[in-house]
DNA sequence: CTTGACCTATGGGTAACCCAAAGGTTTTAC
DNA sequence: GTAAAACCTTTGGGTTACCCATAGGTCAAG
């Protein structure tokens, strides 16, 4: 009805993101537009704009789209969502550094590999061998299994 | 039939899978047991264990289920896989390593927040800020929009 | 012969969207 | 003024690599 008001298209392309994404948060409830009383389309107020923008930099900061939803909802009701907000990365924080670590563990896995093999013959599959090149790779040895190990 | 051949779970185990997962890797076609005439019951050889521990090696080396049946199956028509697998890892590799600085700038961002943030009081939302603390956040600046920067 | 451990198939869930189809609406252009 | 292009709607399926629940059949032990 007002001047701002936004359909679905036009906020996208504001905040730069398609309008399947916008679709998605509304549908996900980051988003609650009108709808025009004639023709169903969705009614996205100027306000939108900026709280889609605010899901963009929470998502950039690595927060799940379910995380900025109730990060949302507790603005909404009046409380100030940053004590959840300075939780909810402080846990994710190590979980993305974790992730990284065994990213880092496959990549070095992976280049060992291809150096490794670099050497290595292919050969036609036998009874006893798919690919040598896999086969020889070291299967992943738990620390566990063998305390006697000082690299463990 | 086999004295070796083993139900689901008894693959399973030997290979410290779930059942599930190996019924997963038989829907997908990684591997295509027998099937006991009276029961049902999926019955896999002995060489289907070296078969599952060739595909938790490469998977540990970062191929996709649908990588690895693809390699399983040069391996079966009795070409060597190896040249696929080389390709394979050399593509993907790149691939990790962007990931990896996706993830290790998020973390920096995080760590940034949480530092900057030390700082801040929380607020109460009004109608402009829902959460300064990430509002306050820079938005990614592509370099491209200023290349006046020294900086991009 | 019952109980518990195992097997089967089916279908739904995860995360954050993307895409296609079928059909209604609005805008643009001739 | 109208026809085509552009946009909107909802529905449902796909992505990855599994996990889990259900309902029901089977098998080993006591």
């Amino acid at each position: 009805m007002t001047s701002s008001d936004l359909k679905v298209g036009e906020l996208a392309k504001r905040a730069d993101v398609t309008a399947e994404t916008v679709r998605h948060y509304t549908r996900e409830g980051l988003l609650s537009p009108r709808r025009h009383p004639e023709n169903g389309y969705q009614l996205f107020a100027n306000n939108d704009l900026e709280r889609l923008n605010f899901i963009q930099r929470a998502r950039k900061l690595g927060f799940s789209v379910a995380e900025v939803r109730d990060i949302l909802a507790h603005a909404d009701q009046g409380d100030s969502p940053c004590p959840l907000v300075r939780d909810l990365l402080a846990q994710r924080l190590p979980q993305i550094r974790a992730r990284i670590a065994e990213l880092e563990a496959l990549a070095q896995r992976m280049e060992q590999a291809l150096e490794s093999w670099q050497e290595m013959p292919d050969g036609t599959p036998d009874g006893h061998s798919l690919c040598r090149l896999i086969e020889s790779f070291p299967e992943e040895v738990p620390c566990s299994a063998e305390p006697s190990k000082p690299s463990c």
